[in-house]
RNA sequence: GUGGCUGUAGCUCACUCGGUUAGAGCACCGGUUUGUGGUACCGGGGGUAGCGGGUUCGAAUCCCGUCAGCCACCCCA
């Protein structure tokens, strides 16, 4: 016998997760067409030397590479973005500029797992390439932002900042060139405390005032327009540094504008995503309840996604919402559907004698636009329904012999446990009908 | 990849200093006389104590390895 056992990191997803999964699917697709990205797909297995061309030590340390059966060095995508930078080098010319896709698919990294933390997980990325209008920064926060909402999140924030202010800051203090150290150190802050991150800055031969300076700028909390007024004082003179703060205050600005709703947008200095290759605006977002399970959709602008595979410049903007993590955050929340079926209506095989009468019932119903189960075998109604309550069926449509007779049908809320009668007088078109605006008034 | 904690029925857990056939709740299956489900009662299936090895007369209980989960580092969705 064969132990049956999946992989560290990789797992099943069983009916109410996979349901969960999939309207999140759902939404986060409905939600990027309506902003016009279109859908690409692309292979889960890449030439090793597209994967590695980033080359950063810890992408080689996570990749799942082999050689396969026909001698060729291969890798699984670890990322949505590496392989939307070769696709984007490959395709240009049949794309034109600029070009907006969406990309929803799993990725695989082989790193040491955590609560959220999977070796398989799902992104859903959404890019915009060949602008660099601040337009499509604005859009990338109204996205995010509708994506929480369509999704029923209602505590949560987008954290923004822009990596010209790091680097209008850190070029002020003399410190550009150990810019990636000095911002990983900064990151902890919220985790070690700032005695910790002062230790540790000393120790990179940061001198105390600029450390004082550095932990000031990453403590900065409070409304964005508060904060940016302080960076601005940060920044000095330094010209990159203004541009950044400006462009994050025009931002700030035309996402109120938009629509984004108070309190769901900070302007947080300490994130510095991505220590390479964003450039300008970078975001993540957190759930307010789980603020430790990381973000849980985070992006940025970059300068330049594919040089590695073209000579093309193009330059872009996007963010991926990591939905695994997300899931895992709703269901430590309580907030997902306990829901095994995606049928709305459950329909007892109750009397043997009237099966024809049951499929053209089910028959009439699924086209009408009602998803509706069949139980296979006439087995007693009790054992029918406790089972349909359980895999939480909204309601049951018992139709024995008698309501056959009669033309009419016992309409049940599994969950209120209540019962009404539909009469449809043997018209299935009357029944339908019944049903269907039965089950729009319950949403 | 490094370090720490954990691992007993599907789930949550119990088993006093290592000592007879490892228990409970929930879940599951069946029944309470043949057409009605989350309550009640009765009955039932299910665990070689993650897996492998060692110490011991004897281990779920101690030791080692391994696999898996969680936490931290690192990194990130």
């Amino acid at each position: 016998m064969i132990e049956p056992r999946t992989l560290k990191g990789f797992r099943d997803h069983l009916p109410a997760q996979a349901l969960a999964r999939e309207r999140l699917l759902d939404i986060a697709r409905r939600v990027y067409r309506s902003y016009g990205f279109a859908p690409i797909d692309t292979p889960a297995l890449e030439y090793l030397e597209i994967l590695v061309g980033k080359g950063s030590e810890e992408t080689d340390r996570q990749l799942y590479r082999f050689r396969d059966h026909g001698g060729r060095d291969v890798g699984l995508r670890f990322d949505l973005t590496v392989p939307f930078a070769r696709f984007a080098a490959q395709h240009v010319h049949e794309l034109g500029l600029p070009f907006k896709r969406y990309h929803m698919a799993p990725v695989w990294r082989g790193e040491n797992t955590q609560r959220g933390r999977y070796r398989e997980f799902v992104q859903c990325d959404f890019d915009t390439i060949g602008t660099t209008s601040p337009v499509a920064d604005l859009e990338m926060v109204l996205v995010v932002h509708d994506l929480f909402v369509a999704i029923g999140i209602e505590r949560f924030t987008i954290r923004l900042n822009d990596r010209r202010v790091l680097t209008g800051i850190l070029t002020r203090l003399g410190l550009a060139a150990r810019g990636p150290h000095v911002l990983r150190s900064l990151d902890k802050l919220a985790k070690v405390g700032a005695e910790s991150v002062a230790a540790e800055l000393a120790a990179q031969g940061v001198g105390a005032d600029a450390a004082a300076t550095l932990l000031e700028m990453a403590s900065l909390t409070g409304p964005p327009a508060t904060v940016l007024a302080a960076l601005e004082r940060l920044v000095g003179e330094t010209e990159i540094g203004r541009t950044g703060v400006a462009a994050l205050r025009v931002l700030v600005e035309r996402a109120e504008q938009g629509g984004v709703g108070g309190g769901r947008l900070a302007v947080d200095p300490s994130i510095a995503r991505g220590l390479d290759y964003y450039t300008g605006l970078v975001l993540e977002t957190f759930l307010d309840d789980l603020p430790t399970l990381g973000s849980v959709c985070s992006g940025g602008r970059y300068d330049d996604l594919a040089g590695l595979y073209t000579k093309q410049p193009l330059p872009g903007i996007g963010a991926s919402l990591g939905l695994d993590r997300l899931l895992a955050g709703l269901e430590e929340l309580g907030c997902l559907d306990a829901r095994e079926t995606p049928a709305d209506v459950f329909l007892p095989y109750f009397d043997e004698r009237h099966l024809v009468d049951y499929l053209r019932i089910a028959a009439a119903l699924r086209a009408g636009g009602v998803a509706v189960e069949l139980y296979p075998e006439p087995r007693k109604l009790g054992q029918q329904l406790k089972l349909a309550a359980k895999r939480g069926f909204p309601t049951a449509l018992v139709i024995g012999s008698d309501e056959l007779a009669a033309g009419t049908a016992q309409w049940k809320d599994l969950h209120a446990q209540t019962s009404t009668m539909i009469d449809w007088h043997g018209d299935l078109a009357v029944l339908v009908d019944a049903v269907r605006s039965g089950l729009s008034a319950r949403h």
